[in-house]
DNA sequence: GCGCTCTACTAGCGCGCTCCAGTCGAGTAC
DNA sequence: GTACTCGACTGGAGCGCGCTAGTAGAGCGC
C-alpha cells in the first residue's frame, strides 16, 4: 500500500494509460470539442481508474486566468454566513471558483486579503470590511474589489449595500407609531453601514420632534457591545434615570447581547422595552421571541457582489458601481407599545 | 492608468529591476541563506516598489509540497466558527497555509472536499462531517484526513472529538440531582457524536432507574429540529400527556430552536422545563438566559486536528489516531429544579 | 605562484497544466 | 485525379516559481 496521497497521478499518466497525448486528455477534461466520444469515454474511465484529478495550481499557472473569486469574511458574523451561502451558487453559475479567507483573532483583514491574492484570486469580495477608504482604493487599483455592506464612496471599488437610511426610517416609523418617544440608538462604531444608520436615526428623531430624546450610545457590531449598552442603561435606571422605551440596535448581534442583559435583569421585552435589530441574519428567527429587525436580502446582495466582480473582470468596467438594495422592516416579537402607552 | 490587476509583476521583473538573477530573488523571498544583506534589501525594496507578490500557484507547482491544509466546514454551524478560529493560529505556527471550503445548500461535502483537493491541499480537516465511514476511509487513502467531532472507527482517518459519554453523563447527573425524572432526549440523527450521546443518555436513564421515562425524539443538529420537537411536545401536552420536566438537546442549535418554541407557547424555562444543550458554541452565552450546556473546547480540538494532520504529513504516522477530550458541563440559566420539585 | 575554502550569485531544468500551431487521414467537390 | 475541408489528434512552448549544480571572485596559507 502506497503512502497516502503521495505522487498523485498526472495528465501524463492518464495519457499514457489511455494511449493518447497529454493534450487530448487536457481537451477531454476541459470539456472542449476536439475529441471523439469514444476516446472521451476511454480517457475519463482511465482517469477515474487511476484516481486522477486536475491540479488547479498547475491549471491556474498555465492559463492566464484563475477564474477564482476570493471572499473575505468574519467567522462568527452570522450575516456573513448568509452571504457566503449566496455567493457560492452564483459564482458557480458564472463559472467561477470561490476561495474563502476568514478574519479572526490575530488574523486581520490585510492578512486575509493577502492570502486570497497570493492564491491568485482575480477579484476580492470583502464582507463588511473595516478598512480605511484609502486602503480600499489601493486594493482596488491592485485588483478587482467589491465591498459588501459598506459604502466606499471615493475608491475604485464596487459596493453592494442596502439603503440604510430607508431601513432605519422604517424601523423608526414603526416605533413611533407604536407610541415610543424615548428611542435610543446603540450604534455600530466604524462598522459597515453604521454611519448611515446613525445619521438616519438622528434625522428620524428630529423629524418626529424628538430631538430632546435623541441619544446615541457608542457601540460596535458585536454581542458584547449590546451587553455593555444594556448594563449602562440598567445602571442609569438604578440611579434614577428612566429606561428608554425602545432601543434601535446597530445590528442583530448587538440586539442579542442587549436582550440577554435585559432578560437577566428582569426587564421584559417588549412589555418594558422594545428592541429592533438590523440585518435579519439567521439569528433573528431563532430567538425565543423573534427579533424585530430590518431585513437585508443576503442572497440578492451576494449575487450583486459576484456579478459586479465578474463583469468587471470580463468587460473591463471602468467606473466604480454601487448597488443599493431596499431593506424591509420585519416585525417580530421584540417590539410593542411602550409601557403605559 | 493600466487596467486593474492585469499583468502582475513576476520574479523576473524584480530580478531585472534589481539587476540580479531570478534565482537570487527566489532566495530572498524564501528567506534562505545565500544573499548578502545589501542585495536582500535592494531586492525587497524593488519588489515592494513594483508591487510584486509571490504567486502561490506557481510556488505550489514548483516545490512538491503545498504546505496547505484544507478545512471543510458548514457555514451557519456556530461551533465550526469556533473551530476555524482555532485552526488558523495553530496552522500558522506550524508553517501551514489554510484553505476554507464551506458546505451549503447545493454544495455537498464531496463538492467542498473536491475543491480543497483540487487546490492541492495536502490534508483535509473535516468539521462535523456527515459522510459514510466507507467514503471517509477512501478519502483517507487518497490524502491525509482528520475528522473533528465525529469518531471514524475503522477508517484511515485521524479523529478529534470529546468523550460524548462523559459529557452526557455529567448533564444527566446534573438534571437528576436537581430532581428531574422525566428527561427526554432530542437526538442528532446521524450528526457527529449523536450516536454516542444517545447511547449515553439511555445508559444514564437506566442507571438512575428511569427506563420507564426514557424517550428519544429523533432530530438533527439544527434549530428546526428543536422547533419541531418543541411543537411535538406541546401538541402532546394539549392532548393530555404531561410535558417532560427536562430536555437534553442534541446540540446548542437544537436547544435554541426548542427554547424559542417553548417561549412562544408561554412555557417558562427553567421554571416549567429545563433545557440542556451541547457544544457550548458561541451561541450559548448569548441567549437571554445563558444556556446550560456541555462545553467542548474548540481551540483545543482545533489544535489537535492541525497537529494530527501535520504530524502525519511530516512523519508518516501510520496508524489512525484518535484524540478524545474531556467535555465539561457548564451550568447556566436554562436548568433548574423541576416544577413542584 | 598554487590549491583550497567560503560567500554571493547564476543557469537551466522541471512542476502539471493550457494553448497554439500544426499533422494526419478520411471525406467531398469537381 | 487534384484541391480542399474538417474532425481527431499531437508536439512543444511557456505559465511563475523552486532547486540543484555550478561559476566567479575574494581571502588565506604556504
Amino acid at each position: 500500500m502506497e503512502t497516502s496521497g503521495r505522487q498523485r497521478p498526472t495528465m501524463a499518466d492518464v495519457a499514457e494509460k489511455a494511449g493518447v497525448s497529454r493534450a487530448l486528455v487536457s481537451i477531454v477534461f476541459r470539456d472542449q470539442p476536439g475529441a471523439s466520444p469514444r476516446t472521451r469515454d476511454r480517457v475519463l474511465r482511465v482517469a477515474d481508474e487511476i484516481g486522477y484529478r486536475p491540479d488547479s495550481a498547475a491549471r491556474l499557472l498555465a492559463r492566464g486566468r484563475s477564474r477564482t473569486l476570493g471572499v473575505m469574511f468574519t467567522v462568527r458574523q452570522p450575516f456573513h454566513a448568509d452571504l457566503v451561502e449566496g455567493i457560492y451558487p452564483e459564482a458557480e453559475r458564472l463559472g467561477y471558483d470561490v476561495l474563502l479567507s476568514a478574519t479572526a483573532q490575530g488574523r486581520g483583514e490585510d492578512k486575509a486579503v493577502e492570502a486570497l491574492l497570493g492564491h491568485r484570486c482575480e477579484a476580492v469580495i470583502l464582507l463588511g470590511t473595516d478598512a480605511q477608504p484609502m486602503d480600499l482604493d489601493a486594493l482596488g487599483h491592485r485588483t478587482v474589489a467589491v465591498s459588501v455592506g459598506r459604502r466606499v464612496p471615493h475608491a475604485r471599488v464596487d459596493s453592494v449595500h442596502t439603503a440604510e437610511g430607508k431601513g432605519v426610517r422604517q424601523a423608526m416609523e414603526h416605533l413611533v407609531e407604536l407610541g415610543h418617544r424615548g428611542i435610543v440608538h446603540i450604534d455600530g462604531g466604524r462598522g459597515p453601514g453604521s454611519a448611515e444608520r446613525r445619521r438616519a436615526y438622528r434625522a428620524a428623531m428630529r423629524r418626529h420632534g424628538l430631538e430632546r430624546e435623541l441619544r446615541v450610545i457608542p457601540g460596535e457590531h458585536t454581542e458584547q457591545s449590546g451587553i455593555d449598552a444594556g448594563r449602562l442603561l440598567l445602571a442609569e435606571r438604578d440611579h434614577g434615570r428612566p429606561l428608554p422605551t425602545a432601543v434601535l440596535a446597530g445590528n442583530d448581534r448587538c440586539a442579542m447581547g442587549l436582550l440577554m442583559t435585559l432578560a437577566q435583569a428582569g426587564v421584559e421585552v417588549p412589555r418594558d422595552l422594545s428592541v429592533v435589530g438590523y440585518d435579519d441574519s439567521h439569528l433573528s428567527h431563532l430567538m425565543p421571541i423573534g427579533l424585530t429587525t430590518v431585513r437585508q436580502d443576503a442572497v440578492l446582495m451576494a449575487e450583486y457582489a459576484v456579478r459586479f466582480a465578474v463583469e468587471r473582470l470580463e468587460n473591463a468596467v471602468s467606473e466604480p458601481r454601487e448597488a443599493v438594495l431596499d431593506p424591509k422592516l420585519t416585525v417580530r416579537g421584540t417590539s410593542g407599545p411602550p409601557p403605559g402607552g
